[in-house]
DNA sequence: TGTACATCAGTGAACGCGCGTTCACTGATGTAC
DNA sequence: TGTACATCAGTGAACGCGCGTTCACTGATGTAC
């Protein structure tokens, strides 16, 4: 009670199963990754035929661009929240950070994914397509995760970066960070006494990514 | 002639099975992803039976470690290579950049190989295992690609980062590095008029990073 | 140089498995009258 | 309120497939005498 939870079923007809299924399925890549990932066993898991899926997705492809759909958009979700919180302007972008890089601990079956290489189907999604559009210029209302972060460099640095393009700024950061997330989440960064961890990284490695783009600071070098 | 070739083959004894392999996968790898790599279509190639190859991996998992191992040397090779030729330090720096994003470009089999999440099994090599030690500190011959960073960065910037250790600087740089190069691959950098191929991105980024931490420049912000 | 033999790297057939997907079906639900 | 019917979301059995792996085997190679 409270809480619906995606193995309740009552009768023939589940009632929630397409969302059931995402949700198994979100549980399951994030434990085996997105290779280990069947439609048997999520289907058994919310205890469902194989066949019914087909009543909710195409197939399996279908059900994995779902999940990577969903993940845009709570990576969006919780970056906005981030950048509407309290605090200055670079604090909230700080924070921008940092939730981000809490998605991806906290939810390696989206971001495994979202940013799996797709097979050879059209990137119909993805962090810079149709959830994530990248703005031409600024103007009109910041809906993706990218435009939120270009969007929150601007308030952060409203005297700009001396005509370097927000944008520009913005794929660094989002590299740094998915960097960063990445090695993590495959146990490849290194930890141990003197070494950093992935939050003092990723914050000091914006900083510097910021502070070196501020105007006055590209002479040198 | 001249160059061998993994499908040549003289006879009962194909003479080079094991290296023909790992050639093959590498090729497979970079074409359909380390998901879509099979035993039987690896052995199709070679013009050998699927059991052959038992002969000399144990399994499936094996060969694959195998060409990750390729990999780490192949990437080492290439950045003692680009720190090795002529100019000036930072020249030399720079350069270790662009031959990091040209090996993820030219061998994808190899990067996705090294990077993929590996199953249960031990990582018994990676980025900052056997084949990539992080040294404890300076002072022995640096073998593994991350030991080559930082070795280029304490030539480059003799001076010292002002009390932080090179080793967090290179894991900056990095994990950048590796961000921006899985974007790419995975086709998800956004191009466009206005905006920076990977090439920019990279060699800006370095600099803002190593800048960013430079002495009399951590005061600000 | 020739023969016997050990060693090794292949063969080819077979295995069990589990996958994604299809199909005709049936049970449940909702709506019209 | 009750009945007939259309719609929908499941079932369950079956499919073809291709995978990784095993096994007893055999052809080729190299070495001892």
């Amino acid at each position: 009670m409270g809480h619906w939870h995606p193995f309740d079923r009552r009768g023939y007809h589940h009632g929630n199963l397409k969302e059931a299924l995402i949700e198994v399925a979100r549980r399951f890549i994030a434990e085996r990754g997105i290779g280990g990932f069947t439609l048997a066993d999520a289907a058994k898991l919310v205890g469902v035929t194989p066949a019914a899926l087909y009543r909710h997705f195409r197939g399996r492809e279908a059900l994995l661009a779902e999940v990577a759909g969903r993940g845009f958009d709570d990576l969006a979700a919780r970056l906005a929240r981030a950048l509407k919180g309290p605090g200055t302007p670079l604090e909230r972008f700080t924070r921008m950070g940092e939730a981000y890089l809490a998605f991806a601990e906290e939810e390696p079956g989206y971001y495994a994914a979202m940013f799996a290489p797709r097979g050879k189907e059209e990137d119909a999604c993805g962090p810079w397509g149709a959830r994530f559009a990248v703005q031409a210029d600024g103007g009109e209302e910041a809906h993706g995760a990218f435009d939120l972060l270009v969007k929150a460099l601007r308030e952060t640095f409203p005297e700009g970066f001396g005509g370097v393009d927000a944008r520009f700024i913005a794929l660094e950061v989002w590299a740094l960070s998915h960097g960063i997330a990445t090695l993590a989440a495959a146990g490849q960064l290194p930890t141990g006494p003197g070494l950093p961890s992935k939050h003092e990284l990723l914050r000091a490695g914006v900083l510097a990514l910021v502070h070196g783009a501020l105007p006055g600071r590209r002479e040198a070098l």
